[in-house]
DNA sequence: CCAAGATCGGTGACATGTCAACAGGCCCGC
DNA sequence: GCGGGCCTGTTGACATGTCACCGATCTTGG
């Protein structure tokens, strides 16, 4: 068995720095989203998508795949919205094992208000400190990245 | 009160990129690591700094330091691994508030276990699929971000 | 039509992360 | 030397995520 390729110190260092990074300004932008609007960065997941759809509405499959989630996993947090009437639940026409799950008013005006704010913080941490060109390569990066990876190595509910 | 600078489409598809490279990356990693060792992420990042240390053991501030965590997270999880036998609490030498984590010998095990395997996976996701140039790249723009968060965005025990 | 298998959503048990509060010990100025 | 403020770690309640499984329905091959 050969010895492992192990990481030397400079891409130890680059390995460190991705995780922090995402630690970090993953925290930074939850901590004001829910400070300035009461929404945690799942419930704001799920409002994008539903506020973003022709009727404020979405089958729950759609919503799982647009957000690249589980089922489990989205059916809870659906749950915990719909107690605090930021969605409702409603049958699925023309199959009857889906459910649709539609914005409310008060979900619609959680967002609305929510948003700005939000944006803008993802533009002064992140955007507002790379370059046009910097932003173009990591995109690029990331997708190979991203393309890379197996499809199957999680649960059967991976992003199509 | 402006329009908000909304994300154009090309910023969009960074955002959501950069979103989705940490979740499918992280979830195969994972998923890897668990399969393959029985360890979750969040033993396998303890065990690394406390295999590094001179003696495997590291006083829990030390710890939650390095991981970058807050001290209730830690703590419980600790607790987790002590349960399973990874790691042992002790006294606090010279400080009798504090605690110190010790790997123990199955603890020693099994991260000398799994770290090739984790290793190799990182590798073949990640560096393989990055040129040298691109990495540097990588780690400068991220280290810039990252010195450019608040640093008392979360709670008070922001990495140092 | 119809049985077998796939799909969809939900549930309960459990693992993990967060928050507020606490207990005890350190340290500094007075 | 001592009192108030800070540091350290733990705990319990709760929010969130994962896993295995279920029940209902759809779909497909025959």
């Amino acid at each position: 068995m050969a010895e492992p390729r192990w990481l030397d110190k400079r891409e130890a260092h680059l390995w460190q720095s991705y995780r922090d990074l995402y630690r970090e300004l993953n925290g930074a932008l939850e901590a004001q989203l829910i400070r300035k609007s009461g929404l945690s960065g799942a419930d704001y997941s799920l409002l994008v998508p539903l506020s973003e759809s022709a009727e404020g509405i979405l089958r729950t499959r759609e919503l799982g795949r647009s957000v690249g989630w589980e089922r489990s996993r989205l059916s809870h947090q659906v749950s915990r919205m719909e107690k605090r009437g930021l969605v409702a639940r409603e049958e699925c026409p023309g199959d009857a094992r889906g459910s649709m799950v539609r914005l409310t008013e008060a979900g619609r005006a959680a967002i609305e208000g929510a948003a700005p704010d939000h944006v803008e913080a993802v533009r002064s941490y992140f955007f507002d400190r790379l370059s046009r060109h910097e932003q173009d390569l990591l995109t690029e990066v990331m997708d190979r990245v991203l393309a890379g990876l197996p499809a199957d190595a999680r649960g059967s509910d991976a992003v199509c």
